[in-house]
DNA sequence: CGACCGGCGGCAAGCGGTTGCCATCTGTTG
DNA sequence: CAACAGATGGCAACCGCTTGCCGCCGGTCG
């Protein structure tokens, strides 16, 4: 490498793209001036500037963004790790994240966790040391592997909550409110919750979220669970959920939601007759299910261009609050899955109604 | 910049994260030789390299990929060009590449298109100089645009064909010839295709195949369109069908199908006892809906797995054959959209038929 | 009228690796 | 035993751009 010819472009062939230096000789300056004609404006004189681009634009010269990016650190990139691309939630927030970027003069560098924490983690430490900042959608990662990065990069995570670690949330408090309402203004008593992964902080917290509203309308609820987030996983649920299903339930999320139907539908259940089901996120799938889901539907879009903002805010010296800040509002978007819950008399006879107290 | 400490890490305060010259200066080596421990396996004694790996352990080291990546160009950085993050159609194949790039050490970098022309070369432009290789999945640039950056890049086109460019094509010519096969044995004799984006070779050859089928089946085909490739579209061709619309029709992709579902039974008309529709891409909701989409579903993770692999071999000097190879086998998922025609007499009484000719 | 100052360019030292070439050293070969 | 080849490590010149510091120059101020 050390030899690579270096001649003036001979017989117009080019051979290598035109670098400061080139344009520097070609306009009779120095390089640094060049690089300040562009990366510093007013810092040259004017006119000077104008004649540098100008033979720059003949030249063909392009900023070599890597050259560029070793001595600043400035490279342009930001992280958006997400835990499954196939997952619709998602690709409202790349699409949000994607057109603040590209706003912002940045490009996404996306990873795809699998539902994997390894893979997730693995590919964030490839990723790290290129990008300024990081997006963490619906991670797997552990609080203290988030710190990690956040202690290295400007970091924003979504729809969870890290001591210490920007965050944009879901009002997960409101929209479970919205739903109990919802289910108790049609004489549901009681619910239970079809739950997510584990690993998900979402899940936790609108399970807890969940308990709480229900008591406070004085409905009992239930959990199973953990499924997969996925269609697969609703159905699996199903047959967890037995027999003689609750006459209410309300699922991690949109694709568990309808999975869960799905299955109750091929069982030889009727919803929402029998069983009024609520999903949350709203995906383009829930209205062309039937029934059309009844689900929390969230800003996911306007998520995604809020956390890049932050990210390209914290990156530009903002001190960033730490703390969740207010949470983004959502609303129940009501459709045919839920209904006014069946006369009791035909229900569950089997069941003894010691444990209904409360 | 010129003056920034360069202390040996007082106080064990990581002031710096550490670099070969570090790890060469704790070693006792010179940083060529610790740079070689680490890329050039076997240049250097296998004794000597251990010692080295392990003060590097020690001291935390962790190369500098732009700083390996300004000699010799290696980012590891692969760019994937979708036009529309929001069609499932890309989740796929974004899952598909992922997991492929992740396998060879490379990260992907996401450009949405918006289904914009001038934002898809805007994003490629600001890309192109820091990957390795690029995948057009669903561009709308132009054939000399694509073949531009072609000449930069080890570039892989999915389902186009441009002269000079590798690319990765679903058989269009069979899943057409399926779709009419099976349209014709449910007694269709006429269908229209319902065009997507003009941008968009694949509604271009999906068309022309669809055509050539119809033609050997003896089948009349018309064609409506432009429309988005998107719900909104179908439900917009579907007024641009009429109050009379046709007994088959065969859509862009799924997502046209379904909007065109949902606006014909908006509008009165039943699927497929009316009408029978057919999609393309087999995304997710298309069994979703009500009926359950017949479409033509292409192996799409494949395809993304495939088009990394195809870079990833270009990357690494082979000669990539410039040909779309063999297509990529499609096949038809017949669903409750398509049915058998209702019988004619109740059809159409107001248009002659004269033009039934053939 | 000399000191001072702001504007403008240039110099050169990085950023953190990579790699061609060379010097040693050791083990072979004739 | 000398010539030689392969293994191994070091030197130093890059990759292309950024930026602290300095010097020059013309204008302003006291």
């Amino acid at each position: 490498m050390a030899d690579r010819k270096r001649e003036p472009a001979a017989r117009d062939v080019p051979s290598r793209p035109p670098t400061i230096y080139d344009v520097a000789a070609a306009a009779g300056v120095a390089a640094s001036t060049v690089s300040r004609a562009f990366s510093r404006p007013g810092r040259v004189n004017a006119a000077t500037a104008e004649r540098i681009r100008q033979v720059a634009a003949d030249l063909g010269y392009r900023m070599n963004p890597l050259a560029s990016a070793l001595p600043t650190g400035r490279t342009s990139l930001l992280a958006l790790v997400v835990s499954d691309v196939t997952n619709p939630v998602y690709a409202e927030i790349i699409r949000g994240a994607e057109a603040a970027a590209a706003e912002a003069g940045l490009v996404v560098l996306l990873l795809d966790a699998h539902e994997s924490d390894r893979r997730e983690r693995d590919g964030l430490e490839r990723a790290l040391p290129i990008v300024e900042g990081v997006i963490l959608a619906g991670t797997r990662m552990s609080d203290s592997a988030i710190r990690m990065t956040a202690k290295q990069r400007p970091t924003v995570v979504l729809n969870r909550q890290v001591a210490d670690v920007p965050s944009l949330v879901q009002d997960n408090a409101l929209g479970m409110r919205l739903v109990v309402r919802h289910l108790a203004e049609h004489d549901h008593r009681a619910l239970t919750y079809v739950a997510g992964p584990e690993a998900s902080w979402a899940d936790g917290m609108r399970w807890r979220r969940l308990r709480e509203a229900a008591a406070e309308a004085g409905l009992r609820v239930q959990r199973t669970g953990p499924f997969p987030p996925t269609i697969a996983g609703g159905q699996e649920a199903a047959t967890a959920l037995g027999p003689e299903p609750p006459t209410a339930v309300v699922a991690y999320n949109d694709q568990v939601a309808i999975g869960l139907m799905l299955a109750l539908q091929a069982a030889g259940h009727s919803v929402p007759e029998e069983i009024s089901v609520v999903g949350h996120d709203n995906i383009l799938p829930a209205q062309l299910v039937t029934p059309r889901l009844t689900t929390v539907a969230a800003p996911l879009r306007v998520q995604g261009r809020d956390a890049v903002n932050a990210v390209v805010a914290a990156r530009a010296g903002a001190p960033s609050r730490t703390g969740p800040g207010v949470p983004l509002p959502v609303r129940l978007v009501v459709r045919d899955s839920t209904a006014r819950r069946r006369h009791p008399l035909s229900a569950r006879p089997a069941r003894t109604a010691t444990t209904d107290a409360r």
